[in-house]
DNA sequence: GTGAAAGCGCTAACAT
DNA sequence: ATGTTAGCGCTTTCAC
């Protein structure tokens, strides 16, 4: 492993412009740049991130602490992040935190506060009090994806729209019997997003004059066998069955594609099916949902991250943009039968 | 942020005791080490980690290299490496390859050098001998999970035996049509996973005195769409129709399982479908199956390092260990209907 | 078992 | 625009 020392030598200058031509930070004429580069390139030269950290203080590395790392939603995200950071030449550190909680509070102690990242992002995680403060006394920047944390620049969709808008198109089918699948209050924890979807789903019944049934809820728990069973019990009573079914995500939402098939039931002759999401399998499904483009909302928080790390004069601050979330209508809602 | 002077002014000894005590390498006697503990909980100090790794030549980080991060089995072994990692007390840092190529040669040559990971491991990635070299050159210890990689160290699954086993089950309930839904030649490249799963495939044939026909293979991609599509065909022309189905994945497999239904087809009493992963979804779809454990993997991958890292004495090296796997066997595998 | 001190390989003042 | 040099905060010889 060559040293700059090396590289200093072999371009002909001092190990300062070497390290100056390499970071691009401070000023070099443009013939000693390429004597460097050159140089560096000859001896395959690459910075010692260790030292150069600490003489610096920037890590170059951000860390990502993430609850799940199977579930679409997450999986994206993170993709999304990862993709935004290399394109900067940052390092992403994972910080997985499905276990037992113990690694929780480990993760912070010892971890995130070894110096090792120059600013975190949190995906979907309530962070407490304390924790955003130790990070915010280190001075590192956090940013939050998937709801708001008290004191934090969060990136978090609207869930109330989210849900009134595929609420509102089954609505604008014709459907007035229109059932709901949604979080239990475990999965409320973080963000209440379930019952953020719930009450955009009662707006939006309510605008239109109908009055939520509690017979037409079902809670589940986001996944494609709850959202089956939440379906099966909805769609098992003939005479109240309802004509259409938003639910919270689209895996429940296929879960209850597959209920409805299972009982013979058409979709959407027989009933309509909208979710939450626009996940990979939805396409296949035919499923009516709306995407929340979780890639782009991992590469968002990386922008606002650098605008803190290495201000540039010319970008408008990227400012507090709502996410975006859109309709996405495919073979799984249509009017109802009767009409 | 404390440092190490301040921990040992109030532990009254030298920093040279306290990052002794506090790393656990040369002796310290108990009360000193004691006293260090304390005063280092009681500043709240934790090792910067850039200036321990310029000294000391370690990170404690692994970089981890794979290709995706929305699939299963992929997402698996990254969280199993990420436990096993977090256990011992090191950082992750993820690099996703799914993108252009641009990115690969990136990471290689800027990320992986900079001297931020004493370890690399490996996913499913053909990695070519220049890269190997280069790490090697480092004398960073790499392991790879998924597939052989020349001249490394790696986790990987018997194929032709997973298949085997699969097909030697629908041989033993009777079956004697078996097709199967394996991967187009792009899916080749990392490891020949298809063509080895087909050889199993072909041979738990032969061994029972069947020839494969051609005409009952089918490629596909390895999603459940492409399964779908694939098993249609397998199952659209009746007189010709396999009584039982072995796709090379899970997620294939659902998509014949969805395709048969779709089709008027009842499984298992119209055709048998078997998988390979044991995937998330493969209980909910009551599908047969040859689990592989692809969280244990990443652990795995993560012990034979640390062996490396940190030779225990007693450890029995954990020599290498064919990867277990197992046949699951649910409710999508029966009988041939005639018998 | 413990302390003193010499680096680890860079970066950032400060000069020039 | 470039060189000189003093650290960054630890770990690890080497002595004791």
């Amino acid at each position: 492993m060559a040293g700059i020392e090396e590289v200093a030598r072999l371009a002909g200058v001092s190990t300062a412009t070497v390290s100056r031509a390499l970071s691009g930070r401070g000023h070099v004429s443009p013939a000693s740049k390429a004597k460097v580069e050159d140089a560096a390139a000859r001896l395959g030269y690459v910075v010692s991130s260790s030292a150069s950290s600490l003489a610096s203080g920037r890590t170059r590395n951000v860390g990502v602490v993430i609850p799940f790392l199977n579930r679409w939603f997450f999986s994206s995200v993170l993709e999304g992040a990862q993709r935004a950071l290399l394109r900067k030449g940052y390092d992403l550190t994972l910080y997985n935190l499905s276990g037992e909680g113990d690694e929780r509070a480990k993760v912070f102690e010892h971890f995130l506060l070894r110096q090792r990242v120059d600013a975190v992002i949190a995906v979907s995680l309530e962070l407490t009090a304390h924790e955003v403060e130790r990070l915010h006394a280190l001075g590192k920047p956090l940013v939050g994806v998937g709801g708001p944390i008290p004191g934090v620049r969060t990136l978090s969709i609207d869930d109330v729209g989210v849900a009134r808008l595929a609420t509102e198109h089954l609505i604008g089918l014709g459907h007035r019997r229109i059932a709901h699948i949604g979080g239990t209050h475990e999965f409320d924890l973080d963000f209440h997003l379930p019952t953020n979807r719930r009450l955009g789903y009662e707006q939006a019944l309510r605008d239109a004059g109908i009055e939520p049934d509690p017979a037409l809820f079902a809670p589940a728990d986001f996944t494609i066998r709850g959202g089956y069973h939440a379906a099966k019990q909805l769609l098992g009573v003939p005479h109240l069955r309802p004509t259409a079914i938003f639910a919270a995500s689209d895996e429940m939402a296929i879960g209850t594609i597959l209920a409805a098939r299972d009982l013979g039931l058409v979709v959407p002759r027989d009933v309509s099916v909208a979710g939450v999401d626009d996940h990979d399998l939805s396409e296949f499904f035919g499923l009516t949902t709306v995407s929340q483009f979780p890639r782009g909302q991992g590469e968002q928080a990386v922008e606002i991250l650098m605008e803190e790390l290495e201000p540039s004069s010319d970008a408008t601050p990227p400012a507090a943009v709502p996410l975006p979330y859109e309709l996405r209508v495919r073979s799984s809602t249509s009017r109802p039968a009767d009409g």
